[in-house]
DNA sequence: ATCACTTTGAACCAATCGGTTAATTGCGAA
DNA sequence: TTCGCAATTAACCGATTGGTTCAAAGTGAT
């Protein structure tokens, strides 16, 4: 081996193509998971940056600082949920009918998007302060509560439902129980054993959920 | 200014009061305190110290690391709030005054406790690695489940609750709801208003929540 | 008096972490 | 071709942080 110039000890260097849009949502894949994981100060930007194709450098190149990340991660994470809840076609149903379907969705889809609801328990330990800060997630609140008023309101109607029934209190409870089950499920688990985390058990929770929320509301 | 010996440097340092246990208790008390406030990565041990009549030093002294400083923190938590559950006397009143009356409770007791509604919360986000790492935790579960049992014994011998309640679903449903309430008052306040977190707006709610229950089980 | 246990205080350390520099390379338009 | 800007990479940096060392001294039971 001669001494040959090795091309100047340049470091090979993979070509690429430009697809900014593509980095970004890749970092925000992968933040979303590691802040859902770990919490806003638990999650590593060097771990967000090896798990992502590119490079820590990038995540502050596009987007300015870690918070800034948690904040763009939270505010798309609510965008995605939201477009989500999917048109149920609630109106060709009985009250009844259309408020259970109402509640066995929610509960199904509490249940598919943990990330989301982690980053919620998250926010809510650092008191929302960061949800409050974005006027995007402040503003398009979710369908659920004008759905709600639309059901009772014919439920109403047809006098099968109670007519002292606060729209958003019910909203809250349907809320509270389909968070908690996926929220609390280690704890609670650990504590009382895993009967009601099987998928046996889940079910069974669904129809007592559905069932006791109906309840709650008829005359 | 001749080199005498100016009495070595040394500082002068305060006498003090040998008493152990209520430097431990002291430290608790303001880790409790941060952890809840901040998650376990979030806390810093400096500001610990800084809250405390002691020093760093003496946290690490006493708790080895911060993570075992957690675990004690958590048990600790634990315990207190089992203490807390005290002789409600249920066993005097009929079946749904004393649902009622542990419902209220559950409801009121939660509130009071946010401080440890949030190590749960944040415990949940570990997987709730750190309570099942505790024997203390996970053997002295609550008597609450078992306070149901009796009271859904006697409810179905008079024929007035349903005889296919699960104890432990039902005592899922009433933490859920309590423990929503404080766990997500920040997010839900911001995203739907504080009606629900106004006082009249909590007295509105539990007494919703003690209604909902108690259909539930009615036959 | 003695001796183990506490307490104090402050400096110190090694690792980690958020964030930056600098230099390089591809891209697209003039 | 050339030139300015976008994209990329690795090395670097200053601050923070969990945790320790060292040295001294008070406390209290025996």
């Amino acid at each position: 081996m001669t001494a040959e110039a090795k091309p100047k000890a340049s470091r090979q260097r993979a070509t690429w193509k430009q697809d900014p849009e593509a980095v970004k949502a890749d970092i925000l894949r992968v933040a979303r998971e590691e802040f859902a994981a770990h919490g806003l100060s638990g999650a590593r930007a060097q771990e967000i940056a090896s798990r992502t194709k590119t490079s820590k450098r990038m995540i502050f190149y596009y987007f300015k600082d870690k918070e800034s990340l948690y904040r763009e991660v939270l505010e798309q994470a609510y965008r995605d949920v939201r477009n989500g809840e999917k048109a149920l076609e609630l109106e060709n149903l009985d009250p009844v009918a259309a408020l259970r379907k109402l509640v066995s969705y929610t509960f199904d889809h509490h249940r598919q998007n943990e990330d989301f609801i982690r980053l919620v328990m998250i926010e809510n330990i650092h008191g929302g302060s960061h949800v409050a800060a974005s006027e995007t997630i402040r503003e398009g609140n979710s369908p659920a509560v004008e759905q709600l008023e639309e059901i009772l309101k014919r439920g109403t109607q047809q006098g099968i439902f109670r007519r002292d029934i606060d729209p958003l209190q019910l909203h809250w409870k349907i809320s509270g129980l389909c968070f908690f089950n996926v929220s609390n499920e280690s704890t609670f688990s650990v504590i009382f054993g895993d009967k009601i985390a099987t998928p046996e058990g889940q079910i069974a929770l669904r129809d007592d959920i559905v069932c006791t929320i109906v309840k709650s509301v008829l005359a």
